[in-house]
DNA sequence: TGTCCACTGGAAGGGAGGGCTT
DNA sequence: AAGCCCTCCCTTCCAGTGGACA
């Protein structure tokens, strides 16, 4: 046992108390600090269900990290805890859905219908029944009992931008069909404008009640961190300015309280591996760092391989020194590419919308300019690190397939 | 002043693949 | 299993264009 290769690593005084789950982003503290108007403004209208009537169905919208999810999960588990005392003569169902998880129409009633289904046999398999008969089996399940029922779905722009608005129809109007039951949703998202793409009947029934939650300030976002860090860290390992600085660090960033938990986390985490007895200014600033690049990798990382090609592409260049390449530029040297490893070579015009997107990711910086005689271009840089990203694009096994003495030596010819 | 380059960006359509329906 | 539909990725075709240069 002593010699043990993680001994040492789990002897070692950490910075974090045994309960570090609290600065994960699922983690829904007891108390929201700031968001009190909204807390109450919601309970207000789901207030309804603790007698037996159905509430509103409610619409959220927000930024990301601005605390729609904890409030409305918060809620819940206060809902939840007020019906276990009481004995009434109905009973109250919250369940929370996130579609970015599940996000068809089907997935979504039959999630909710085996929420009603205790007998195995008898539940809903994950495909193979008409959307119908998945619909009329919840319906029935529902209407056995006396109840309310909140369905929450989370982040349900992604829902409707996949799957549209059927489900979420089938589940406004489903309360015209049941007779012991009903059923109310909150919907929450961080994209206003998600309810253009909706049938109008469904846009009025589901916004029965918005709310929006601001972004939080620095001040606020410092309170927020001061509550998790008591919480996370034993005494004395963080200190107010450092706090300070991590709020101020987020509220740049549009005010995220999640990105402010995470840069906490990370810099505890970095610090800790340093075998650190505190967290310094640097830990956070090395913190904010690699979330940064943990995020460029992870979007890199996903490219499809053709993107992945034209990307390497432009890193290669960069390396080589060309700074600012032109659409074609960029082909041929992707055209190259492509010849190294035997792989299929798109058009020039796919080509160019695949530069427009990695534009839009924010990997490159591409924008049109024109050479006069020499004609209309994009002039393409690369706006992330090129060693790390060069790095992350040759963990694909197709891009490490490619030999780059070839390539430079092509390169130089063009 | 007009030309003309090297593209841009829109439009239409093909075809593969996945999921639902019959 | 087969048909259908939808979505995504891609190709083909083409009109349009900012500005250096003759």
């Amino acid at each position: 046992m002593e010699d043990n290769i993680f001994t040492k690593y789990i002897r070692q005084n950490s910075l974090f108390k045994k309960d570090r789950d609290t600065l994960r982003p699922s983690y829904v503290p007891a108390s929201l600090p700031h968001r009190d108007t909204e807390i109450h403004q919601l309970a207000a209208i789901l207030s309804t269900a603790l007698k037996g009537e159905r509430p509103s169905n409610v619409l959220v919208f927000g930024k990301t990290g601005t605390g729609k999810t904890a409030t409305v999960k918060y809620l819940g588990n206060e809902m939840r805890s007020y019906t276990k005392e009481k004995a009434e003569d109905f009973t109250l169902h919250y369940y929370y859905i996130n579609c970015e998880v599940v996000d068809t129409n089907y997935g979504i009633l039959a999630h909710i219908g085996n929420r009603f289904i205790t007998q195995w046999e008898e539940r809903i398999p994950f495909t193979g029944w008409p959307t119908e008969s998945v619909y009329s089996k919840l319906r029935g399940e529902l209407d056995k009992k006396r109840r309310v029922v909140i369905i929450v779905l989370d982040e349900i722009d992604k829902l409707v931008y996949k799957s549209g608005d059927d489900v979420l129809y089938h589940l406004a109007k489903i309360n015209d069909d049941l007779k012991q039951a009903s059923i109310s949703i909150i919907g929450i998202s961080n994209d206003l404008k998600f309810t253009e793409f909706l049938d109008p009947r469904v846009q009025s029934r589901l916004g029965e009640e918005k709310m929006v939650f601001p972004p939080y300030n620095a001040s606020e976002l410092k309170d927020i961190l001061t509550q998790r860090a008591e919480m996370a860290f034993e005494d004395g390992v963080i200190s107010e300015s450092e706090i300070s600085l991590c709020a101020a660090l987020a509220a740049q960033e549009h005010g995220d309280a999640r990105r402010a938990i995470d840069l906490l986390r990370v810099a505890g985490e970095l610090a800790d591996r340093d075998s650190q007895e505190k967290i310094s200014e640097k830990y956070v600033y090395k913190a904010k760092n690699k979330i940064e690049l943990d995020c460029i990798a992870e979007v890199i990382r996903t490219l499809p391989t053709q993107s992945k090609l034209v990307l390497y592409g432009i890193v290669l260049s960069a390396d080589n020194g060309s700074n600012k390449l032109t659409t074609g530029q960029v082909y041929d040297v992707y055209k190259e590419l492509c010849a190294s490893i035997g792989a299929s070579v798109l058009t020039q015009r796919r080509v160019a919308d695949l530069i427009s997107e990695l534009d839009m990711l924010g990997t490159i910086n591409a924008r049109v300019i024109s050479k006069g005689r020499y004609g209309r271009t994009r002039e393409i840089s690369l706006s992330v690190p090129i060693q790390e990203t060069k790095d992350v694009l040759e963990e694909d096994d197709e891009v490490h397939a490619i030999s780059l003495p070839t390539i430079y030596k092509q390169m130089r010819l063009l």
